[in-house]
DNA sequence: AGCACGCCGACT
DNA sequence: GTCGGCGTGCTC
């Protein structure tokens, strides 16, 4: 019997094929079942959507049903609960449903040939035999027990509030270990920011859970190769992959045994994805653990105002907070937090880099022989070259920013748009030879301190070892590893770097952790720029003393160098009170309306002009307003604006906010706009792309 | 998005 | 005379 099949192709929602399409089967496929089919002159993967869906294109009555090629076999159909997902994923984000559910699957299932795919399933590893446990489990602190009392007393979700150093990982292992023993085919997903942390919790991990076999852990990241991605997927899919470790897009993973998802470092910007489908992880996984009664636990020891204002201590007899607040405000082994100290830069000669202050206080602790870890957020050498003569500056000739001076390869380089040439030996408008640097970045500080420390000796004579770790040193593959390692043997005296040496690693001798120029978040046009420093500083600041023999001897110490010493976010950093911040910021985040008190969504367009961009967007606007769906109050949307970084490669970008103190009718404005916007592409034909970016974190 | 068709400039 | 630029249009 012929039947008709409504299938997901991978098509953007603007090629108004954004609902499913139909073909046609001589035997029944369910839905969730993964299939190749007919899409005009190609042949492409697609998922079988429920019958009864809604389907905004059906075809023409007299047009000819195409038929589904073949069904990728060996494999059971993707769960309810997980099509699910990825249908209320696609329109929260404004992405067709389609585009959204491909691109969540391994790169390589698209690609695949029937006969690869074949070969593929015949050859998967069999599951290594489980072994008994016999790890020696580190104690629990009293924190620590009382927490994992109420994860198993209560459903969630959580937001756990634990200081650096307090133990969270422990709770995150414990806790999945008691669900893991509890129903013997359960998953559990564990997510973190960055790659760069996937290792040492990869490790970490493994040795836990040795006992389960070395199949039923696998990593989910970027960086793996479209095998090991298609690997880990099927792992997790087939549900012999137990715990699924992994980056934001490890959310949208198949795990049909799912009982537990923990976000570790919760309010890392990392999680929300910045092109394409801009997803954030973070909140997808709330929504995921409701939808599939799995556990949500997110962790941070600088918890997003959104994920705090939207926690409480569990009260008797007040009604549940969406999260359950639990606290962990102790470290492990008593080691003193950090002291806050701070130089008022108004005070030092003009220009300085390393104050005499901070510069005595790193020579003390390196007498000692502890550690020093020095931050600074800007790679190269100098942000920016410039003529004294004429005024030139190495302004980039495609982007709206300079070209930074990176001293070890004598080049200028854009960040933007990655150009890259030759440091000219004289001022390319004017000839002189006089051309000087403005700023410090990373490898100046690297260079100045060497200098400045050069009379220092190691305990065997030795001279100081400074280095740098930063997205230029660590551009090779392998290279950031060796160089962390280098870092925790003792090889390293000093250390500078980005914020990516703040995330997550462990410096047991490090006792003085420096951050030199962090004013630039104070009054930033960006609202929450105070929200990331505090963060940045307080997960920096955690960095140091870590190991308890150091810290019980002399308090490890973290340095601000700052014009304004008196800053409300160092007064709260210097008592570790990130509840007193939080509900500083959530004031002002009220009074002026912002999120959490309202929702946000942007519309991005991209020209060859600006005006171009800008026109486009305030033709949006006009139409937005015009056919305004009825049930729609209280929703503004302002002008068009040039992005902060107007232009990128010769592209001229423009953004416009769209801000309601509802999210549902955010999401209906949204909605309804995004299928007139399809219309105005015809008039505004310089306009090179749009998106939409539901819940932006930069503005 | 892909991948066609389609109509105008510099090359074996 | 062809190869190839990317404009426009369609995909069950």
């Amino acid at each position: 019997m012929r039947r008709e099949i409504s299938v997901l192709v991978p098509t953007p929602a603007y090629s108004r094929l954004s609902g499913p399409l139909t073909y046609e089967s001589e035997v029944d496929v369910p839905p969730g079942s993964l299939v190749r089919v007919p899409l005009g002159k190609r042949d492409t993967l697609g998922l079988v959507w429920p019958a009864n869906a809604p389907s905004s294109t059906h075809p023409a009555s007299n047009h000819a049903l195409k038929a589904i090629h073949s069904v990728l076999h060996g494999i059971p159909p993707l769960s309810t609960h997980w099509l699910k997902l990825i249908e209320f994923a696609a329109g929260y984000y404004q992405r067709s449903t389609g585009e959204f559910a491909m691109a969540c699957l391994p790169p390589s299932l698209r690609d695949l040939t029937m006969l690869q795919w074949e070969r593929k399933l015949a050859r998967r590893q069999p599951a290594t035999p489980a072994s008994q446990p016999t790890l020696q489990l580190p104690p629990l602190t009293p924190e620590q027990t009382q927490v994992l009392a109420s994860l198993a007393q209560h459903p969630g979700p959580f937001l756990l509030h634990g200081n650096t150093g307090s133990g969270k990982t422990e709770v995150y292992l414990r806790r999945a270990a008691m669900v893991l023993e509890e129903t013997p085919q359960a998953q559990v997903l564990l997510l973190v920011p960055e790659i760069n942390l996937t290792p040492q919790l990869e490790a970490r991990v493994r040795q836990r859970f040795a006992h389960l076999g070395d199949t039923a852990i696998v990593a989910m990241h970027s960086a793996m190769t479209p095998a090991q991605r298609l690997n880990s997927w099927l792992a997790a899919h087939l549900g012999t992959a137990r715990i699924v470790l992994g980056t934001r897009l490890a959310v949208l993973a198949s795990m049909p045994q799912l009982q537990l998802i923990v976000v570790d470092e919760e309010h890392d910007p990392s999680y929300k994805q910045q092109e394409g489908a801009r997803y954030s992880a973070r909140d997808l996984a709330v929504y995921r653990g409701q939808l599939e009664g799995a556990q949500v636990l997110l962790g941070s020891a600088t918890p997003s105002l959104e994920s705090w204002h939207h926690s409480r201590e569990a009260v008797s007899g007040q009604a549940a907070p969406r999260y359950q607040r639990l606290s962990m405000p102790s470290r492990v082994g008593d080691s003193a937090l950090p002291v806050l100290r701070r130089v008022d830069m108004n005070n030092q000669p003009r220009k300085t880099l390393i104050s005499a202050p901070l510069l005595s206080a790193m020579r003390e602790r390196l007498g000692r022989q502890e550690q020093v870890l020095v931050l600074l957020n800007r790679r190269g050498y100098a942000p920016v070259l410039h003529c004294g003569a004429c005024g030139w500056k190495s302004e980039c000739p495609h982007c709206s920013a300079f070209r930074v001076f990176h001293k070890g390869d004598r080049t200028l380089r854009c960040h933007h748009c990655s150009l890259t040439q030759a440091v000219p030996r004289a001022c390319p408008a004017c000839g002189n030879q006089d051309i000087a640097v403005l700023g410090h970045g990373t490898e100046k500080v690297e260079e100045v301190l060497a200098e400045m420390l050069a009379d220092v000796k190691r305990s065997d004579g030795s001279p100081l070892r400074v280095a740098r770790i930063d997205a230029d040193s660590t551009r090779l593959k392998g290279e950031l590893v060796k160089q962390l390692a280098q870092v925790h043997d003792g090889e390293v005296d000093v250390l500078v770097g980005t914020q990516m040496v703040a995330k997550g690693h462990d410096f047991r001798r490090v006792s003085l952790v420096a951050a030199l120029n962090p004013d630039g978040a104070l009054f930033s046009a960006d609202f929450r720029a105070p929200e990331r420093l505090f963060a940045l500083l307080l997960q920096a600041a955690g960095r140091a003393g870590r190991d308890a023999q150091l810290g019980a001897a002399q308090a490890c110490e973290m340095w601000v160098q700052t014009f304004h010493p008196t800053h409300p976010v160092f007064e709260f950093l210097k008592r570790h009170d990130f509840a007193g911040f939080a509900a500083q910021q959530l004031q002002e985040r009220k009074q002026a309306g912002l999120p959490p008190f309202s929702f946000q969504a942007l519309l991005r367009a991209e020209a060859r002009s600006q005006a171009a961009a800008q026109d486009f967007l305030n033709a949006a606007k006009a139409l937005g307003e015009a056919r305004l769906p009825a049930q729609v109050t209280g929703l503004f949307v302002y002008p068009a604006v040039p992005m902060s970084m107007q232009r990128v490669a010769n592209v001229e970008r423009a953004q416009m906010l769209v801000e309601s103190h509802s999210r549902k009718h955010l999401q209906q404005f949204l909605t309804a706009w995004q299928e007139n916007l399809q219309a105005l592409r015809a008039q505004h034909k310089a306009v090179l792309r749009w998106a939409i970016d539901v819940d932006p974190l930069a503005i």
